[in-house]
DNA sequence: CGTACTAGTCTTTTT
DNA sequence: GACTAGTACG
């Protein structure tokens, strides 16, 4: 069949073998998810494989999706049979089915993290903890990793061994694991843990999935825990048609459990194992191939490999340093604009990485200053919004009353004059009849000492059991917009004087929206799929990447998407690496970051920007730091620092790259710095100043060449008063002081004359000709225009 | 019972 | 700087 003659060697090798475990490394961009695609379609046309008996594990539900789409166009028929899913959606499949096996009930509700720290606070106070002391967050956190390594309360306990913190970590994990139960609900790693705790104790179950299951694939591999490798383990053990697809040095989930030894001892596990490298890279141009290379032989903990491409040498890494990460972002932004309006790129190509959330930002005022359109991946999930909770809280409990979290909730959202004296009666006696609290509720009027408090509960239920009873005949959708009506939400929300009502209007909205697609897209969409589905969609799964928009994410939610045009902001030592694993005396933290730098290189295809700043806001103080480690380990003769023609030129002489060494060193020898520079901080503990942080005079140099800046400090002071304020810029959408035709005066652009006035869901878009600047698209609440 | 203000914490990344 | 939990007050 010439269908494979596509393939290079090695991946023709990976798709014929089909039998026995395989573990594939794949370079980035080498062509993975062609391989299993490829193998899945040789399966089933070749091999006369039953589609039915392939499992095939992604990392997000976007991926995932892909895959199926790409099997659906190689496949003929049989494709919507194989499954393809993530670990946590088939984790849920296979729970709703044979939990019960194991003493759940099988509609148990799914808790997101803040529905988890909920009732951590909850058990803390039960067990009058202080918090203080055991931090909500830490606790959260070892008794996530504790579920990742498979380890119960009682093996925690024991673990302990007498450490009096520990044994108290061991409690309140016994406590939060009761209270979850209590309300049928199950956590994120609970769903990975109690599939394997289900295949482990109820054999018949297991057997059934190895049955089914006979040919199992995995992709990204080297993200996978402890406890997502043992279900693969179980799953594989029959007939051990495990195929394996990841790169270890892509391993960038070590803080979420990722065990990088499930792949890098793969060959321990499965002895007979098959192991095939694909190094050729598609992607990426040889200069950025050679930056990602001399960048991650850095690290230690890998197995040796080398990309290589015959796409040719490409351009230099763009490298530019700036005095503020406003004007890092400023560039950035001019930058794709000026490439835009060229027409050298189509916005969708371009990409800007960073490590951290809160750097988008900065990035999205100088975006929508210069009119580009835009999207921001990743933040607040949507699903995790306060709007957008509280109606799922409605519906979770419409569909299951036993979640006693999802009702508190609600109760009294929007105000009904319930309060918490009342609650907690109601709690008394759901404890002491051991009952749900919804259903305690049912009983108001038996309740003692409510008083006028039992008609307004009484009220509450009958709505609920009004929708209930509706749920049969109902679409989700009328379900959804009836909600909102008969509660008054977006009323009650309109009234109030909150700031951000528009935006919160718009997310829900757009929930409403998300729930006519499910309902358009499944055929047998119950309320409790929506919301089993709704419960584990991540950020990354709703870029659809058609939109013609530069997309702003993190580098983690880059993993497996490439871009022509990459710009990674924000590369100093402080920021990317980050202190946190600066100053990790584990020095494999450092080449987790390391890894993570290489998978921002190689998502660039064609052009790479590395930019940083010297000084930067960071929770309300400003940091100095230096120029990353990951910029230093690419080699020189692959960078460079200016272009010739470029209008705004900002580099003073002594930063040009060949001579920053000296800034380095210059770095090190500062007492509060020690341990950022090229020693990389091996070890060091317990210096107390943060990078840069309160050493401004040390950093900042008097050498300013770009003479139309002012000393940054200053700067920063004017900034703030022109476009400062980014959420509340945003949100209050309130009257405009002018309009169309008069003149207004810009803090950046001066003077100008408005043209159009285009209101938005948000915000008002307001089109500006500028008697120096030009003309100009911008949104209102950024702009802060004054009519003059 | 609801509100308005204050103090403390936080961020590194997310299914 | 921004968000949140906790508290004092009406």
């Amino acid at each position: 069949m010439g269908t494979y003659d596509m393939l290079n060697n090695k991946q023709r090798e990976a798709v014929f073998k089909t039998n026995g475990p395989v573990l594939i490394l794949a370079g980035a961009g080498s062509g993975k998810t062609r391989v299993l695609t490829y193998r899945i379609s040789y399966l089933i046309e070749q091999e006369g494989v039953n589609p039915w008996n392939i499992l095939a594990i992604t990392f997000t539900n976007k991926a995932a999706g892909e895959m199926r789409e790409r099997v659906d166009d190689l496949v003929g028929h049989g494709a919507e049979q194989i499954w393809v899913s993530t670990f946590h959606s088939t984790c849920v499949r296979i729970l709703r089915r044979f939990i019960d096996r194991i003493g759940y009930d099988t509609n148990f509700t799914i808790y997101d993290t803040d529905d988890s720290k909920n009732i951590i606070k909850e058990v803390c106070k039960k067990l009058s903890l202080d918090t203080k002391q055991y931090k909500e967050r830490s606790l959260m956190a070892a008794i996530s990793s504790a579920k990742d390594e498979l380890i119960s309360p009682q093996e925690f306990l024991r673990n302990a061994a007498g450490d009096f913190v520990q044994e108290k970590i061991a409690e309140v994990y016994q406590a939060y694991q009761n209270e979850l139960k209590r309300n049928n609900a199950l956590d994120f790693d609970d769903l990975i843990g109690k599939t394997v705790e289900l295949f482990r104790k109820v054999p018949e179950v297991l057997e059934h999935y190895q049955e089914r299951f006979r040919y199992i694939m995995v992709d990204e591999y080297q993200d996978t825990n402890t406890a997502q490798f043992e279900l693969i383990h179980l799953l594989a053990q029959k007939y051990r048609n495990l195929c394996v697809v990841g790169d270890d040095d892509q391993s960038i989930y070590k803080f979420r459990g990722a065990n990088i030894s499930n792949i890098l001892d793969f060959e321990k596990v499965f002895p007979e194992a098959c192991v095939i490298k694909l190094e050729q890279n598609y992607r990426s141009t040889q200069n950025i191939l050679d930056a990602a290379n001399q960048v991650i032989r850095n690290n230690r903990e890998r197995k040796e490999k080398a990309l290589w491409t015959d796409k040719g040498q490409g351009s230099k890494i763009h490298f530019r340093q700036f005095d503020t990460a406003r004007e890092e972002a400023e560039y950035i932004a001019d930058e794709i604009a000026r490439k835009k309006r060229r027409q050298e790129v189509r916005l969708k190509d371009c990409a800007v990485l960073y490590r951290t959330n809160a750097q988008a930002r900065l990035l999205e005022e100088y975006f929508i200053m210069q009119g580009i359109p835009y999207d921001v991946v990743g933040g607040v999930n949507f699903y995790a919004r306060k709007e957008i909770k509280d109606m799922l809280a409605y519906l979770k409990t419409i569909d299951n009353g036993q979640d006693d979290l999802q009702v508190r909730r609600i109760i009294n959202v929007p105000k009904r004059g319930i309060g918490a004296a009342t609650i907690n009666k109601v709690q008394a006696y759901a404890d002491e009849q051991e009952i749900s609290l919804y259903d305690a509720m049912r009983f108001a009027d038996q309740i003692p000492g409510l008083g006028k408090s039992a008609q307004k509960l009484e009220g509450f239920v009958t709505l609920i059991q009004s929708f209930r009873s509706k749920l049969e005949f109902y679409s989700l959708e009328k379900l959804m917009k009836e909600l909102i009506e008969m509660t008054g939400y977006v009323k009650a929300m309109e009234e109030s004087d909150e700031e951000d009502v528009p935006d919160r209007i718009a997310n829900i909205d757009e929930l409403i929206s998300k729930i006519v697609a499910f309902e358009a897209e499944n055929e047998e969409a119950t309320l409790r799929s929506f919301l089993a589905e709704v419960a584990l969609v991540a950020d990354i799964d709703n870029v659809d990447g058609q939109e013609d928009k530069v997309l702003l994410m993190t580098l983690h939610s880059a993993k497996g998407l490439e871009f022509s045009h990459v710009y990674l902001a924000g590369l100093e030592d402080g920021v990317f690496p980050s202190y946190m694993s600066i100053v990790d005396e584990d020095p494999t933290a450092i080449e987790e970051e390391r890894r993570l730098a290489y998978v921002g290189i190689t998502r660039a295809k064609d052009e790479l920007t590395v930019t940083c700043a010297r000084s930067r806001m960071n929770r309300g103080e400003t940091q100095y730091n230096p120029v990353s480690r990951f910029v230093r380990e690419i080699p020189a003769n692959l960078l460079d620092t200016r272009v010739p023609g470029e209008k705004r030129f900002s580099f003073r002489e002594s930063d040009s790259f060949e001579d920053s060494e000296s800034d380095y060193s210059g770095f090190s020898g500062f007492s509060g710095f020690s341990g950022f520079g090229t020693d990389g901080g091996r070890g060091k503990k317990g210096f107390g100043v943060r990078p840069g942080t309160e050493r401004p005079k040390a950093v900042k140099k008097d050498k300013t060449t770009a003479q139309d800046k002012k000393p940054f400090l200053v700067r920063g002071l004017d900034s703030l008063n022109g476009v400062g304020g980014l959420q509340k810029g945003t949100s209050g959408k309130g009257r405009l002081e002018y309009g169309a035709g008069d003149r207004v005066r810009h803090v950046k652009f001066g003077d100008g004359t408005v043209l159009a006035v285009a209101e938005e869901p948000r915000d008002y878009k307001v089109t500006v000709a500028f008697d120096g600047y030009g003309q100009k698209i911008m949104y209102a609440g950024f702009a802060k225009l004054k009519k003059i």
